[in-house]
DNA sequence: CCCAGATGCTTGATGAGTCAACCAGGCATG
DNA sequence: CATGCCTGGTTGACTCATCAAGCATCTGGG
């Protein structure tokens, strides 16, 4: 087993600080909208729903967009629609698939609270950083998470 | 009100891509840590510990060193003393104080275990940036991260 | 047609996280 | 030395996430 490639000291800094980012910043975005009585999770389905075309897509592209599980995505949709922001519907082109579709209250809570949100990750993240900065960090990341969406089509390694 | 500070292209992609990295990425680093029977939670709390003066440090500044809320901290010191890995007693000083220390076998878990997860980071991050991205990164995560950190002594704002 | 497998989604049990209430033990004032 | 407050840590109820198992529906080869 060979030697393990341990972090170097800017790689260090770098995950650390990413660490703090999401164990202490991420819990006050998600503090700040769940006193609009929403979840992260439920703000991400909103925003994919009102970019798709009709306000509508199918389950599993929605699972897709907003980095969640199918699991996850039934899990939430309950509470979505039943609380009358997300409405689903079977396809009636293919009796496996379920359409979600973004309600008029849906929108309304998006509209309300996008602001608010925006604000908060403004505040936590870009107020700190200069242009330059924040181009190259689009960057990096850009990088980092392209692979991290490709591999839905996972081929086997030796063939 | 004013009009929202909406995110432009630039930081609309590094907030995509970190959304997708923490939800996409960070559950492939907890599921190699699951295959040996720990949390990314556990992981940090042993770090922590492993760093400090005698492998021990009191509850509340392991909490501040590992993100983690006093309760939080809490329930996985449940496990990880009930296994083995990290031992709690009461400080002799102040009644009120315990303190943590990682345990023998709690070193050689961890140390098991670093070498596959610093694999995963780098892989997962790193070996997608080149050193400059990674200095940027570096630099502007720190600057995010550091108001998070200090703001455990709130200032109340108007005085 | 019919059956085997694939695809799309759901379910339920289990375990993790959060929050507010709580229980000390210390400290400071009278 | 008693009272009330502060600080450090714990608890339990509730919500959320995960994972594996399940249930339809579709599709393609005999």
């Amino acid at each position: 087993m060979d030697e393990p490639r341990w972090l170097d000291d800017e790689q260090q800094q770098a995950w650390r600080g990413l660490l703090v980012l999401i164990n202490r910043g991420l819990p006050k975005i998600e503090r700040t909208l769940k006193d609009h009585d929403l979840l992260v999770v439920h703000y991400s389905i909103l925003v994919a729903l009102s970019a798709a075309p009709d306000d509508t897509m199918r389950l599993s592209h929605l699972a897709e967009a907003a980095n969640l599980s199918q699991s996850r995505l039934t899990h939430r949709l309950h509470k979505l629609t039943e609380r009358g922001d997300v409405a689903v519907e079977p396809d009636p082109e293919d009796g496996r698939v379920k359409n979600a579709t973004l309600t008029r209250s849906g929108r309304q809570r998006l509209e309300a609270i996008a602001p608010v949100h925006v604000e908060d990750v403004q505040r936590l993240i870009f107020d700190h950083l200069d242009s330059t900065e924040t181009a190259v960090l689009a960057q990096a990341l850009s990088k980092v998470a392209a692979p991290l969406c490709e591999d839905d089509n996972v081929y086997p390694e030796h063939l």
